[in-house]
DNA sequence: CAAATAGTGTCTTTTAGACAATATCCC
DNA sequence: GGGATATTGTCTAAAAGACACTATTTG
């Protein structure tokens, strides 16, 4: 590389000198795809888009589609997560790029994959007027995807897993006051193994991040459990 | 969303009935940046290098550049490191993707970033030749830096701290056979702070991930020290 | 009082962290 | 022997993990 005529970061040599063999490639599409993913009968569950046509036709997706023009990634993130599950203010993570030339068999689509957790509060009953499009599915049953997607859930699971160790990101799935045993569901849910209950309430509650309310909660024929609330004052966030 | 025609991920809206409000707009450029890391005179430093021209002229930056229509992004970030740095077969691990729509004033780039790990005898001259347009620079003494690219540095170091806690990719930036104070300066350097070095030495043995060789390092007026091999069998990898 | 879940404590093992003296080489 | 870095162990505190019984409510 001379240094009189070095390409720099964002105008390649082929912009400036054009051989016949670097002809002028458009650009690929952008996407951003979004695994929602929500507590449903003690699962982690995540939604899904049936898709209509080729490729892959009939084959469940990951909801997303083209970034806009001036539109940020996250901003298109959260554009998806109201269309298609009516939320908003949710957690939202962007989680890897997945660009393989030919991950998408009609062009060039790099997308950019984030994660959703939705709050048990927050989940309306918006998918159900949906039905035959788009459904609930739990992570560890899921049918086949199209595209690259079950690669993108195994990753989404991973990233889930260790974050949930050092962060507070399990709060996300619960509504604002819940029981120990809902969050320990939760946590038995992304980990897929049970933990010990006396264990998990030590350690849950020896980080103080959690403020016992006066409320209980009854349900069935057993002693009424505590309800608490996520008190994030001293949270480094997840 | 009617179930009919219900705008599926790759093909959205605007393809299908364009508005006069939702013209084709052209893709978004797509570039990978590489932060190209590794230790130098015991502290870790990043390769630079000097724009050129407007925007950001004169500022340094992140070694980066457009993806190629068929190649995949990991592929253009090793074509980059090649390029920029004349090394193959290092650590390299995709950070992040950014894509503010303004991040750029020329036009919508969104980059997908990676960082590199060069071991230090895997580091050649071959940024020598080349000297006003690239150079190394210590993580704790950055240059004005172009774009946002700022940004891009501090959140790898992040990354790399969290990372070195869990995984062995401490380990990417030294050469096959190294003393433990070699990877302890290489530790100290990322987490920025002084560790013991009995519970240092202590603990990294206790993994047995080390192999002892039977060679020494002689260097100076004192004791030589035992070189260490990186042994890969029980590593979960980084 | 039977059924069902809520709630609680101890002991052991492992890990993290503070802390200082001796060993070996070159000059 | 002086200078310089290599190498080693103990003690304490904190965290993780195994493990079982009592409490409270409803039907």
């Amino acid at each position: 590389m001379r240094a009189s005529d070095a390409p720099t970061r964002d105008q390649p040599a082929t912009r400036q000198a054009p051989l016949a063999s670097e002809v002028r490639q458009e650009n690929p599409s952008v996407t951003v795809d979004v695994v929602i993913l929500t507590m449903r009968k003690r699962r982690l569950e995540a939604l899904l888009v049936k898709r209509k046509r080729w490729p892959y036709e009939g084959l469940w997706a990951i909801p997303g589609g083209v970034v806009a023009a001036d539109e940020s990634l996250e901003d298109a993130a959260r554009r998806k997560l109201e269309q298609e599950a009516s939320v908003r203010d949710v957690y939202l993570e962007q989680l890897y790029t997945f660009g393989d030339p030919h991950r998408d068999p009609r062009r060039r689509v790099i997308t950019v994959v984030y994660y959703a957790l939705i709050r048990a509060d927050e989940l309306r009953l918006a998918v159900a007027d949906d039905a035959a499009e788009s459904a609930w599915f739990p992570v560890d049953a899921l049918p086949p995807l199209a595209f690259d997607h079950e690669s993108i859930l195994t990753y989404t699971m991973q990233r889930l897993r260790g974050k949930l160790e050092y962060t507070t990101i399990g709060f996300q799935l619960l509504a604002p006051e819940f029981t120990l045993s809902d969050l320990q569901e939760v946590y038995e849910a992304i980990l897929n193994r049970p933990l010990d209950k006396r264990n998990f309430r030590k350690k849950v509650l020896s980080t103080g991040i959690l403020e016992l309310t006066t409320h209980t909660r009854k349900s069935g024929q057993h002693r009424p459990a505590a309800l608490y609330r996520f008190s994030p004052r001293a949270d480094r966030g997840a």
